[in-house]
RNA sequence: CGCGGGAUGGAGCAGUUUGGUAGCUCGUCGGGCUCAUAACCCGAAGGUCCCAGGUUCAAGUCCUGGUCCCGCAACCA
């Protein structure tokens, strides 16, 4: 059986990870947590990704060699991750030489298969901003957007990928859905690009970036960074199975890797859809891939706001992960704070959409779904578990079987549309319809009559029901679903306290 | 005609792909309960689904035209 494999994009390395790097790698987490224990085991792949000119001059700024400040900042990437309880199975970074020799073959059979061919052209480049920018960016009076000076015309020879060749191709799989594109809007805004005269040949090598992975057959020029970076993840994959791809055919490697290649789910912002729905597609195709061999499924999310504005430090409404997380730590009281985020950014945010994100909204969704929902049917049932000595009491096992399976029948519907959104409100309403059962049926009623019998089936049945709930929490907000089942199995403690 | 997103009861949002009684959370009002974290349950009020046309037996949903907001300036997914 294949595994489920997702990826998040590889983060750019100018900054810290903020919510926004938050958001797609907790979704692509909850997918692999949930796959792992319901499917056929998954691989989460996610990483930094580390060429280009933009990096090497931040580097400059804060006086290191490009590759220290890459390093330094890729290791407290991966320890945010980890400390944020973050489950990848491979974190690549597109410096490890295995990557960059592994860009380098793709260039070279690109070559061999007649995809890239050498054009000499003029570009506009600004000086001041060091950077190609093209006419349609200019202001009026043919000036550069960032920096008021006029661009200067320069010649370079670049090596060219034939776009043009792939781009029906790659049209007629999105249309098709065989490489389906999540949610329907960002499919017909790709379909509506296909079609644009924009979409040409374009290069795929560069002269001036330095900071960059050679091109092998002409020393002059360096790897443009997109196929650098898509390549990820293909050679992260084949490296982390131990695969050697020197002098072998491209389908004999992926003969090799087939447990897990094709990735089934790409989660990605909408700003780099055109770079995963065209130019990532049709590289594949281009390197010998066939149309079963492609990713599935683009999963394309919106970003995040606070307060209705765009986040940022001079309007002081920046909400960070590592924040929410430390707050929510102190209130639980153990280091269950990131769940709170994990379970608000999935409530909050229909994947594709924006969604909004202020300390004032986490507090309100912790409130009334995280303590007065969920936290307090367990107190409730948990509750007259102990008062009437019925802890240890369940259903069944052949009846619990049966619950378990129609409930996960249900949830797995939503979880294999991606339905994030869906599959929460699936567990809440499943909670909702403990506390109605127990209005119903008046426990309390039930032991001052002395009708044991009936008290003991109605706890077996909430007591089952909270544990396979359990189970359903656990990709959504691991840490928490082992402390119910904690609370479950007798061990004393409160699942989440209210904020006083 | 640069590109894209949005407009649904007081607030925040689903629902629009495949037209068929307008739904959720919070808030408000009334009632109930006591197992529980002043939590929970029942009920009620509150909506021209931005506007104007059109298609249809039927439109929040499809078509045409328009209005108003918000991103595309890197702390960018």
């Amino acid at each position: 059986m294949k595994r489920f494999f997702v990826t998040t994009p590889i983060y750019y390395l100018n900054g810290a990870p903020h919510l926004g790097h938050y958001y797609s790698t907790t979704i692509a987490d909850i997918l692999a947590r949930y796959h792992r224990k319901n499917g056929a085991g998954a691989f989460f792949l996610t990483g930094t990704d580390e060429h280009g000119q933009k990096v090497a001059e931040k580097a400059s700024l804060v006086g290191l060699s490009p590759q220290a400040f890459t390093d330094e900042l890729s290791t407290e990437w991966k320890s945010t991750w980890q400390n944020l309880d973050i489950s990848y199975d491979h974190f690549i970074r597109t410096t490890d030489d295995y990557h960059t020799a592994f860009a380098q073959e793709v260039i070279h059979r690109l070559r061999e298969n007649g995809a890239i061919y050498e054009k000499e052209y003029d570009a506009l480049y600004c000086v001041g901003s060091e950077s190609f920018v093209s006419k349609s960016e200019l202001r009026e009076g043919g000036l550069c957007p960032d920096h008021d000076e006029e661009p200067q015309i320069v010649n370079e020879k670049n090596w060219f990928f034939k776009l043009t060749d792939y781009k029906d191709q790659v049209r007629r799989l999105i249309e098709t859905d065989v490489l389906e594109i999540k949610p329907q809007s960002r499919k017909n805004e790709v379909l509506e690009m296909l079609r644009s005269p924009d979409i040409q040949d374009f290069s795929v090598t560069r002269e001036r970036v330095t900071w960059g992975i050679p091109v092998p057959f002409d020393e002059n020029q360096t790897i443009y960074v997109w196929i650098d970076a898509l390549f990820n993840y293909m050679s992260a994959l084949i490296h982390s199975q131990g695969i050697e791809t020197s002098e072998r055919d491209i389908q004999d490697i992926i003969k090799d890797i087939t447990d897990i290649w094709a990735p089934d789910v790409q989660i990605l912002g909408k700003d780099i859809v055109k770079f995963h729905a065209i130019y990532w597609p049709a590289f594949l195709l281009a390197l010998g891939l066939n149309e079963t061999q492609l990713p599935k499924k683009l999963l394309v999310h919106g970003f995040f706001v606070s307060g209705g504005r765009k986040m940022s430090k001079s309007l002081g409404n920046i909400v960070t992960p590592q924040s929410v997380s430390a707050e929510y730590d102190q209130i639980i009281g153990a280091s269950r704070g990131n769940d709170v985020l994990r379970y608000y950014v999935v409530i909050e945010m229909m994947i594709g959409n924006d969604g909004d994100v202020t300390p004032e909204r986490i507090q309100e969704v912790y409130q009334s779904d995280l303590v007065n929902k969920i936290g307090n049917t367990y107190q409730r049932v948990l509750g007259m578990a102990r008062k009437y000595d019925l802890l240890t009491t369940r259903m069944a096992p052949e009846k619990q079987e049966k619950l378990a399976q129609a409930i996960q029948h249900k949830s797995q519907a939503y979880m294999n549309q991606q339905d994030l959104y869906g599959y929460v409100h699936y567990c809440l309403d499943l909670t909702g319809e403990i506390g109605r059962g127990i209005e119903l049926v008046k426990p309390w009623e039930l032991a001052k009559n002395g009708q044991d019998d009936e008290l003991k089936y109605h706890l077996s049945k909430w007591l089952t029901a909270l544990e396979i709930i359990a189970d359903l929490w656990e990709p959504i907000m691991p840490a928490s679903a082992i402390e119910m089942k904690s609370l479950l199995a007798g061990n004393q403690g409160m699942l989440f306290p209210r904020i006083s």
